[in-house]
DNA sequence: CCCTGCGCTTTTTTT
DNA sequence: AAGCGCAGGG
């Protein structure tokens, strides 16, 4: 790796070897090289590689810095110990590893990812249900990953909620986080939950945990949220050398809890800290960056910076508005195509292009036209392999194997394939182990004389259960890979793939993906120091979003153009930047237009942070009209794209004009249950079923109702 | 118990 | 347009 020289300040950062560091960068400035090299400073003066934690946003970007740090140290170094540098979670999962007993956890403890949380979630909400007022469950999650962020647990959650539907959330949250500990599993957010509720309730733990390392380092810093505030303060109080790297123009997770506080008060938390600026810009073409600059400006609550390009020259960003999205996605694709095909000069790579996006269904309309031209692509954060309905399924089962208690995963398996347990049965068992409050494993011995369970479904659960201990005895004494061949054999998925799908091409691609399971297990066991399922489980759970670190994949993806969202594209460059439908109501999303203020100037900085990924050229592109639920509604231009521009006058009507469109769609929506509701005979004889039951939708009522229903 | 088809709802970003 | 829940037949 060639080591291109760093500027004054970046070396002032770098050789600040001691002591609170707050290193305040702007977009394309070297903010993780900074980082990298002052690692690589440390360990030559002598600090030990395994007393340095760096702490990063995503797992790529953990494994990229190691790479470069262990390279500008030079070869000889890469035997001996090695920095540890991880993202938050997986930091906290190694925490709890050691401690979560004292929680009251298994240690053997379950990580539960979104699919699994919408499990419950489902269940949690079942019958909390006040007149149409009712809850989703992902709204339910996004309100209790903001509780959890602001460190509100599920008692406190109820004398706070102030909507009703809060209200609502509030007891669902209890059930939800009842449900996850009777499982032994916690999502996300616990993991950081719990590690500050460890550090807090058991200083042994906390001093444990802070002594093994005398160096922080934090990358993103803009973005943590409450609880890794509070992490970073307990891990670094002791040796006070916390160096944090972040731009709080780029904060763009203030949904999940994050809080640009954190990096603009770091002086106060730390009155004798040392405060590097970057501002010179290395990554993009001036005329980029002035866009980019005169965007940003329109953010009156931000830290005053102007960025410098260092790069003149390059063409002007290019604007293009199309008839709708197949006809955007049509020409983008297209000039994608001729830029490849180009000889000489002009000739691109599919690598260094990218096509950026707010939402997750825009990129749609662009797969199926990079596919109609047989150019390559990856779609990142897509469905991933673990999300395949086959991975799923069959890591259900190790999940099982690790922890019985794990009630998601086991009714996920315990009719899958079918073997004769049908819902019935399934709703009996799980009713005794409520009463009984078991976990649903516990009571499954007890269907042979419960005699509400038909005798040959009890039969067929004994078989399982007798299964499932036979596989959980050997893991210890065999060999990973060894013991899921044969249980994937046992249970004969194959068959189930057979039965299910209809063309043998499909049973043959579902297939590939059980053996692609059963060798990343395979690859697992050879690479890791101590192989368990319950570390396998733990990567898995990790960086399941993440692309499985495949040879095959990683060769396809060198020479591909990339579809992201602008989430996911923080961190990155490319030398060609497509930004997509850049429309009111995608960008900025309609859910922050009817909010103002606050959540607009977040998605301005996610349009800052789309802008200043492009190193030569930038197209943003929009369409007159967008699908909707199969219906053509016509698309009012982003206000960002005269913002950029400097015409405010402009951007400042269309604000207008996207709010009050706002206004009426929500008025249209508010209109609508009635309707329907005085429309349809069935929805009225539902109610009166219930009716005796249900109260009017009063928030004490509602309580009440819900509270009710939580014991049965 | 298991499968199919119909109708209803659907509005963001992710470790 | 698509996924989910529910009803009805094998």
């Amino acid at each position: 790796m060639p080591a291109p020289s760093l500027n004054r300040p970046q070396r002032a950062a770098v050789r600040t070897l001691s002591g609170p560091l707050l290193v305040l960068a702007g977009a394309g400035t070297g903010k993780t090289r900074v980082i990298t090299y002052r690692i690589a400073e440390l360990i030559k003066h002598g600090v030990k590689p395994g007393r340095i934690l760096a702490v990063t946003f995503t797992n790529k970007a953990a494994r990229e810095m190691k790479e470069r740090a262990l390279g500008l140290l030079g070869r000889k170094r890469r035997g001996a110990s090695a920095p540890e540098i991880s993202t938050f979670h997986s930091l906290c999962v190694r925490v709890l590893r050691r401690h979560i007993t004292l929680l009251g956890y298994p240690s053997a403890f379950s990580i539960y990812d979104r699919g699994d949380q919408e499990s419950v979630a489902r269940s949690a909400i079942r019958d909390i249900r006040v007149g149409h007022e009712k809850l989703r469950p992902g709204d339910l999650l996004a309100q209790i990953s903001a509780w959890k962020g602001a460190s509100v647990h599920a008692e406190q959650a109820l004398e706070l909620a102030e909507t009703d539907k809060q209200q609502l959330a509030a007891m669902a949250y209890e059930r939800y986080q009842a449900a996850l500990r009777a499982a032994g599993a916690v999502d996300f957010d616990d993991l950081l939950l719990c590690t500050e509720q460890l550090f807090r309730e058991h200083p042994e733990a906390r001093f444990a945990e802070a002594s093994r390392f005398d160096h922080l380092l934090i990358d993103e810093y803009q973005d943590t949220n409450g609880l890794q505030y509070r992490i970073v303060r307990a891990l670094a109080e002791r040796h006070r050398n916390i160096c944090v790297v972040g731009d709080d123009d780029q904060s763009i997770y203030g949904w999940r809890g994050a809080e640009v506080a954190h990096i603009l008060g770091f002086a106060n938390d730390w009155p004798d800290a040392k405060i590097v600026k970057l501002e010179d810009n290395y990554r993009s073409r001036e005329p980029i960056l002035q866009l980019a600059n005169t965007l940003i400006s329109h953010n009156s609550a931000r830290h005053d910076k102007k960025l410098r390009a260092s790069r003149g020259g390059g063409d002007a960003p290019r604007f293009l508005r199309f008839e709708d999205e197949t006809a955007e996605a049509q020409a983008v694709v297209r000039e994608i195509r001729q830029r490849i095909d180009a000889t000489g000069e002009d000739r691109v790579s599919p690598s260094d292009i990218a096509v950026l996006f707010r939402t997750n269904e825009q990129p749609r309309a662009f797969e199926m036209e990079l596919r109609r031209e047989r150019v390559p692509y990856v779609l990142v954060g897509g469905m991933s392999f673990y999300d395949r309905k086959e991975v799923r399924d069959l890591l259900a089962y190790l999940r099982v194997l690790a922890n019985p208690s794990d009630e998601v995963s086991l009714l996920r398996i315990i009719n899958t394939p079918p073997r004769g347990i049908g819902t019935g049965t399934v709703q009996t068992l799980l009713s005794d182990a409520v009463a009984q409050g078991q976990p649903l494993w516990n009571v499954l011995p007890s269907a042979l004389h419960d005699g509400r369970v038909p005798h040959a479904a009890a039969e067929r659960i004994e078989l399982f259960r007798r299964m499932i201990d036979a596989y959980r005895a050997r893991l210890g004494q065999e060999p990973l890979g060894d013991v899921l061949r044969q249980l994937f054999d046992t249970i004969d998925y194959r068959s189930e793939l057979e039965r299910v799908y209809k063309t043998p091409a499909d049973v043959e691609a579902r297939w590939n993906s059980v053996e692609e399971l059963v060798n990343a297990v395979a690859q697992y066991a050879a690479r890791a120091d101590q192989p368990s399922l319950l570390g396998f489980l733990e990567e898995t759970a990790l960086a399941g979003r993440e692309d499985m670190r495949d040879d095959k994949t990683d060769k396809r993806q060198v020479h591909a153009v990339t579809l992201m969202t602008l989430h996911s594209a923080k961190g990155l460059e490319f030398p060609h930047v497509y930004m997509v439908g850049m429309e009111e109501g995608l960008l900025p999303h309609q859910r922050s237009v009817a909010d103002g203020g606050q959540q607009i100037a977040e998605e301005r900085r996610l349009c800052y942070v789309g802008v200043t990924r492009a190193q030569d050229t930038l197209a943003l592109t929009l369409s007159k009209a967008r699908m909707k639920w199969g219906k053509l509604r016509p698309a009012i231009p982003s206000r960002f794209l005269m913002e950029m521009r400097g015409e405010t006058d402009r951007a400042q009507r269309i604000a207008e004009a996207s709010s009050a469109r706002h206004q009426e769609d929500a008025a249209k929506h508010d209109g609508a249950p009635k309707k329907r509701a005085a429309k349809k005979r069935p929805a009225k004889r539902t109610a009166k079923k219930r009716s005796a039951a249900k109260p009017e939708k009063k928030p004490e009522t509602a309580r009440r109702r819900a509270t009710g229903s939580t014991n049965t």
